[in-house]
DNA sequence: ATAGGGTTAG
């Protein structure tokens, strides 16, 4: 489709009363911007799921662990399940000695992190692994491993293992990098206490890490995206001068403002963006276009949309050539027009990116199956997946969630676990998310059953661990029969989550002691009270 | 891992 039969389309709009900035007469433009704007067949308690047995959930006459010999790929995975059998004490020469015999001398940065990341939501575990090592002599640490486990010590909310690792990677030569504290700030954000992640960035280069404009940014995109834009804005407005703001800068304290769905706010940013001589880049219009529709103002995005398509055709290099839409503006206009139940604009603006030159990704099919998964039938959304697979496209875990969810909300549960098979068949890791979708809807079906069987297949070869989600689903579901073996379970669930780092809710915590008091299991009880105390610490800082 | 595009369920 040629230039000229989308120009008369689109000079038969209504005068528009929004513009993107054209950089030849800002000004004029952004004034009138800125004023709108296990089968528990019989639940017993011996028969639990793998891993509420106590450790162990390979028996070495498994037959399944014993054929496939082991390959290069899946070492990170034998590795983190020989971590994971590791039974009994925590002391990391113990599992130092199995370490050095089960492996080889070298423990590439590489294979390291790989382990970690895959014991990521068993933070305890995964912090034994990496000090395990740092006891082998010839083991040479990697600070990309060191930021991965100082980002666990801070979700397990333990200083004192954060101090100790800061302190490890000092003496290995290893001082913090940009990315240290970036994960800091995280951390401090997350835990309410944005004062404490400024003067972390504040201390940087005291400790051996410059300051540049890009830790800055990375600082204020911390606070945006934490909802602090308020702050990051007034320490934008104080440091000013020792980092001179560029595009990045403005482009994140707009896309703070876009999340809270204030869009005349993120138009001051971009005014004044361009009033210091900064050029508004495609990333700044597609902010500005996915913050319309966060906020709900479907008009103004399409109207602003239609703008970048119609400066992006001019010649101009300078006022065309940073706003003509990109696969990301479409995926943006695909998500958002479905979302808003206006599946066939959704759909009518993905046809057309195809004419305009601009293929969609991965990502653009997941916006539309996504939609129509919500607004629209599952089957349709299927035939969107049979379609890019057709041409040639690899649905991602991200694909396939969609769908199984979208599955599993119609109801069709058999064709949702389908769906996991296939995903397996053709070497898509199902991930935490894959199974706590259909964890929760069996549940949600009564069978229960089945949800433990899930839990307990997620931990096989291949899988993975269970996060606070999902333990959360399962020990919920475990009160909807009133049958003392349940409580039982729900006790083994909040003890294992315990164990893995994961902070269950004060209010769940207490539901599960009095399920078992009231069943008549008051040893459970005062074991998890007792467990209670030993994580006292943790214990203090239940979530709200 | 310096910014933008896909995941709760209600």
């Amino acid at each position: 489709m040629g230039a000229a039969s989308l120009g008369s389309r689109n000079s038969n709009r209504k005068q528009s009363t929004l513009l993107v900035p054209e950089l030849a007469t800002p000004m004029s433009c952004l004034q009138s911007l800125s004023g709108q704007l296990l089968s528990l067949q019989n639940p017993n308690p011996n028969c639990l799921p793998p891993s509420l047995l106590p450790l162990r959930r390979h028996s070495s006459n498994d037959p399944t662990t014993q054929s496939s010999p082991p390959q290069e790929d899946d070492l990170p995975v034998l590795i983190a399940d020989a971590v994971l059998r590791h039974s009994g004490d925590d002391d990391p020469r113990t599992l130092a000695r199995s370490l050095s015999r089960l492996s080889p001398n070298a423990w590439p940065p590489a294979l390291v992190d790989r382990v970690m990341k895959r014991l990521w939501n068993d933070g305890p575990r995964a912090l034994l692994f990496f000090h395990s090592l740092l006891r082998l002599p010839s083991f040479r640490p990697a600070a990309s491993s060191f930021d991965l486990a100082i980002d666990l010590a801070g979700r397990l909310r333990d200083p004192r293992a954060l101090r100790r690792l800061l302190f490890l990677r000092q003496h290995h030569g290893l001082p913090p990098t940009p990315r240290t504290f970036a994960i800091i700030a995280e951390r401090h954000l997350a835990a309410g206490k944005p004062d404490r992640a400024v003067r972390s960035f504040l201390s940087m280069p005291r400790l051996g890490c410059p300051h540049d404009l890009s830790t800055f940014n990375s600082l204020l995109d911390a606070l945006c995206k934490s909802r602090r834009v308020e702050k990051a804005f007034s320490l934008l407005r104080a440091l000013k001068n020792r980092f001179l703001p560029d595009a990045i800068t403005y482009n994140i304290i707009a896309d703070g403002w876009c999340r809270l769905k204030r869009t005349p706010k993120a138009l001051e940013v971009l005014r004044e963006m361009v009033d210091s001589g900064i050029e508004p880049t495609l990333n700044t219009y597609n902010i500005l276009l996915k913050g319309f529709f966060r906020a709900g103002q479907i008009r103004e995005a399409l109207e602003f949309f239609s703008q970048m398509k119609k400066r992006g055709r001019k010649k101009n290099p300078i006022s065309g050539g940073n706003c003509r839409p990109d696969v990301v503006s479409y995926t943006t206009m695909v998500h958002g027009l479905g979302l808003a139940g206006q599946l066939d604009k959704s759909r009518k603006v993905f046809d057309e990116m195809v004419d305009q030159g601009c293929l969609p990704s991965v990502p653009t099919y997941n916006a539309l199956i996504q939609v129509i998964c919500k607004k629209g039938s599952v089957k349709d959304a299927i035939l969107v997946f049979d379609e890019m697979v057709r041409k040639g496209y690899t649905p991602n875990a991200v694909t396939y969630n969609l769908v199984i969810r979208g599955l599993c909300h119609a109801g069709e549960m058999d064709q949702a676990m389908e769906f996991l098979e296939r995903m397996k068949r053709e070497e898509c890791e199902p991930n935490v998310q894959t199974y706590n979708i259909l964890i929760r809807y069996w549940c949600e079906e009564g069978e229960i059953e089945k949800g433990l069987q899930l839990f307990g297949t997620m931990l096989g070869r291949g899988g993975c661990l269970p996060n606070l989600d999902t333990y959360n689903v399962l020990i919920s579901a475990m009160f909807t029969r009133k049958r003392p073996e349940d409580m039982v379970v729900a006790g083994k669930m909040v003890r294992e989550m315990v164990e893995r780092g994961h902070l269950p809710r004060r209010f769940m915590f207490n539901r599960v002691l009095n399920g078992l008091l009231l069943t008549g299991n008051q040893g459970f009880a005062r074991e998890l009270l007792r467990m209670q105390d030993r994580h006292k610490r943790l214990a203090r800082v239940v979530r709200p």
